[in-house]
DNA sequence: CTTTATTGATGTACCTTGTGCATCAATCGT
DNA sequence: ACGATTGATGCACAAGGTACATCAATAAAG
């Protein structure tokens, strides 16, 4: 690609080539035919062709002004309509949001603020990707997204985070389990029990989180078995090789088999926060915010609380 | 369509774009980093939202950006390739072709011409199109053609006129009919034949040709019938109606129920000529004469003499 | 934690560039 | 033959963009 010769005075030309007058065309563009005159001179001394042939009387196109002028005319159209495409994408009236979630997000918070998104928004278009918390951070710094779900807190300087909820975790275990006879469960119960949860790779950031909160409540306790998916994790409590422990919205999601108890512990809560990189003030991405907020306020989840721990 | 705000900083913008810093934007444009950063500046500010989220350490786009620099690089480049379309064509390597032909060039020159045009030329295109001499004039004065095969000679000051051949008339009669048993015919001996034409609409030119040839000859003939179109002009000769007069290449394409003789008369000639604009002095057009006249030069038909009567 | 180097932004002086005005030669219409 | 209109050109001026020097901010190095 060299430097598109001539590209600035493309404008003038295309006027003239329809004009086929210079002084009209001077007269459309507001300045003197003198300076259209050198501009056609200075744009052909550029190309290093022709574009008109002019007599003091007429002023015809050559043929390669006659190609030159078909394959521009719709270029520089092309050219407003970028323009105005990239104004609307700045008013955050169009253009495209990549929205990352992890797992918890996915069965409750992600879908409600999305629909209600759509609904106020339809001219954005979402692109929605599951990835997990650490993996989120690494594609929003890199760019790769311009939002995320994840499981909070999250403090960064060149990142802003706000929080969506605080789910309360539940003990999923399969149905006849004794700890099923209690209306709640303590942490110190969960002692001795056999813990699945999703593998590292994966799960990362809420395993953390929760061996956490176990070693402040002063249980130790170990995972026993690991699972990729939250369907492979309910298919092994289900089988009664374990239990698991999980924000309170997998609840309506399961069926018989499994039961699930809240587990009686104020720090036995999960954070869900919506980051979006400090440097991106994209007027879309306030949006996605702003949609995002007014939902868990209107009409906050079941049981969720507002405020963590 | 406005005025394309800030098109002349397209460029610089699309480099930024792919660079994410000034300073190597600034080095690959061969500018300073102060002027990038003005240059951008003033992008921003013709276009009225922001580009680049920029700090002293990262430079990366909003999503207006990305929107501006997805649509912009493939206009840009679309630019550089109208330009090296439009230079192809001034040098009449490629481009478009307008030609017209009347009924007699239709038989044998033309096709030779541009046989051998699109074999030396095959990245030119060519419009072929049939139209009678006198529309040829105006079309050609209109820019709706760029050449023209007509019945010559044509003088004007606004066109360029070539004489690409003379061909030598025949009398074209019914099969026994009494000038058939003569070798040649001689101007008067066509007084008192019924001669069918074709209609002034499309024949004018030839008509007035004819007509000027015979009052010169000193014989007075009047067309009793008109025909549209050759083949109607041979089912009139051929159904005993008349005779006609037409040029000799003719005589190649008609079967046994019509028969042909030479007039013997040195006036008796009708010239095909290759007009175009004389103000335009399209490559592709000057080619397309050389080849012309390079075709008659090399293999003269049968019969035709170089130079009018 | 301090130092160093690199980033993009900005003040300044200079000079290239494009402009309007006036005028010219060519040409069409009357 | 004349006036009117066309596009081209000489000229002086003003606007605009440029390079240079420098600044504040920040990441990397010690």
């Amino acid at each position: 690609m060299d430097e598109h010769p001539g590209l600035d005075l493309a404008h003038s030309f295309l006027i003239a080539a329809e004009e086929l007058s210079f002084r009209r065309t001077a007269e459309r563009l507001g300045i003197d035919q003198s300076a259209l005159s050198r501009r056609i001179a200075k744009l052909e001394r550029q190309l290093g062709f022709q574009l008109f042939e002019r007599t003091t009387r007429q002023v015809v196109l050559t043929p390669a002004g006659r190609s030159f002028y078909e394959a521009g005319a719709p270029l520089l159209a092309g050219y407003d309509r970028a323009v105005a495409t990239a104004r609307r994408v700045a008013q955050g009236k169009t253009g495209l949001l990549r929205v990352a979630y992890m797992a918890f997000a996915a069965i409750e918070l992600m879908p409600r603020v999305v629909k209600r998104f759509r609904a106020a928004n339809p001219a954005v278009e979402l692109a929605l990707r599951y990835l997990p918390t650490q993996e989120q951070k690494i594609a929003l710094s890199e760019g790769e997204i311009d939002l995320g779900f994840m499981i909070g807190p999250f403090e960064h300087s060149d990142f802003d985070s706000r929080q969506l909820a605080s789910d309360p975790l539940h003990v999923f275990m399969p149905r006849g389990h004794p700890l099923s006879t209690r209306r709640t469960v303590a942490p110190r119960d969960l002692a001795g029990e056999d813990l699945l949860l999703g593998d590292m790779a994966e799960w990362e950031a809420y395993r953390r989180h929760l061996g956490e909160k176990f070693a402040r409540a002063g249980v130790p306790v170990t995972p026993r078995q690991e699972a990729s998916s939250t369907m492979a994790l309910l298919g092994l409590v289900a089988a009664g090789f374990g239990i698991t422990v999980y924000p309170r919205q997998l609840t309506g999601l399961i069926g018989t088999t499994i039961v699930s108890r809240p587990i009686a512990d104020p720090a036995f809560h999960i954070e869900t926060v919506l980051v979006r990189r400090r440097i991106d003030r994209a007027a879309s991405v306030r949006r996605f915010i702003d949609c995002a907020l007014d939902t868990v306020r209107a009409a906050p989840a079941e049981g969720k609380k507002r405020d963590a721990h």
